[in-house]
DNA sequence: CACTGTCAAGAGCAGTGCTCTCGTTTTGTT
DNA sequence: AACAAAACGAGAGCACTGCTCTTGACAGTG
């Protein structure tokens, strides 16, 4: 009833600036920021952040769910400014709205899909923020389906689906999309992983050497042929 | 002339044993591995180790050099065994033969193929081996060229490329497969990204409670999705 | 007022990468 | 064979880490 305390108050805000610092070191320290660092910049001692985060892999988790939840929120925003109609627009849009934000938040990027920390299991709590992605590309998909906008491409197009895939696409779908026929899911998890797939190469390196002035060209060529795969139109 | 010195051999002995033992705690510690453990079960003091490698930096360019050599080795030894004249047979043998180092060795190709550590720099020496599979692939597409068993796509089929992309495009054709077209080599390297992206979302955890049974099966349709994409027949 | 829960601080533990020194052993050269 | 140079393992030490425990001060509630 009455407004939140005093204590809560503040605690709410020292909360938000641990983790406003821990973001900022980790541009520059990577997975493996230090906690003792982040309590000195805060002008405090190490075991009072304990307060607030009970062990360091808590505090990282903290940053995991923020960084997937403005990933997401950042292909979102992007998409949402294209026309509802205009399938591959929208398509380019998030694709572009992920990329950008992975380039200005590297380390970030790096945190949620970079390796897995080998003693960190994911908490549950993570993979509602994870999903916001991929459930943007899949209500394309759907709203494709349902529109009429996007090909169902026709059966032995692509390599046949062994029974045991199937069932697994055929689950994903019942739970997540259940318009979007199977072929057409499985077209869209390729084009889902390509996209990934080049933003991960850019930011990890290897495009080094090899493509250099024109990454950003080359990432709207692979959206369009994978929009092309997929059937947008 | 004369052989090696006693000193030299029990050097290259204890270099390697040193790398065998931090190869093995790579498994369970990640990239974070500890010097001092490792010297710790050698049996040595943590100062005697600074002899054979001047950095923890060091000893993880030895292990990431070892690392890409180990895996192009496989990738290599697994297309080998198929007839030099079946293209999809060869692409085929060398995704997989990725994909089971990737599975067998999950640590060491999050070392090589993951977040780049953020002070570590690679230095030049590990651009060679780093190059052993793309070449495979190239190699791949220059025999299907040579022998006319890979379809050239026609102009206008995909997306156009941007000057700028075409540019780079040909420099890096001109250098490591001169004979392959700018087109072809624009889908090969899609195909390339697609392999890797696949292998890295596997082991670095996308797949969970998505596909569970079924990823070989999916691996597998992938680089036939791909081949069919690039034109292997 | 007193009580209860929260807080920051400090000391301390075990671990880390790395440097320096010290005595010993091996090597290559007179 | 003798000797200087190089290489080596051990140890102490520095500054750092995550984390725990205790202590004393403060705020909120009855």
């Amino acid at each position: 009833m009455t407004a939140k305390s005093i204590r809560a108050r503040v605690r709410d805000e020292l909360t938000s600036e641990i983790k406003a610092i821990a973001r900022r070191q980790l541009a520059t320290e990577g997975a493996n920021l230090s906690l003792r660092a982040v309590a000195r910049e805060l002008g405090m001692v190490s075991s009072a952040v304990y307060r607030y985060f009970p062990s360091r892999d808590d505090l990282l988790t903290a940053l995991i769910i923020d960084c997937y939840d403005e990933l997401g929120a950042a292909a979102e925003t992007a998409e949402s400014a294209v026309d509802r109609a205009d399938l591959l627009g929208r398509w380019l849009a998030a694709g572009h709205g992920i990329r950008d934000w992975a380039l200005a938040n590297p380390a970030e990027y790096a945190l949620i899909y970079g390796s897995p920390v080998p003693g960190y299991q994911a908490p549950r709590t993570t993979i509602g923020p994870a999903a916001r992605t991929t459930d943007l590309i899949l209500t394309l998909l759907a709203d494709g389906v349902a529109a009429g906008t996007v090909a169902v491409p026709a059966a032995g197009t692509d390599p046949p689906l062994s029974p045991l895939l199937a069932a697994e696409l055929d689950r994903i779908a019942a739970l997540a999309c259940p318009t979007v026929p199977r072929e057409l899911l499985s077209r869209g998890t390729t084009a889902w992983i390509q996209l990934f797939g080049v933003v991960t190469f850019e930011l990890f390196g290897r495009f080094q050497n090899m493509i250099e002035e024109g990454r950003r060209d080359f990432f709207d060529r692979q959206l369009r042929v994978m929009a092309a795969y997929v059937g947008l139109r």
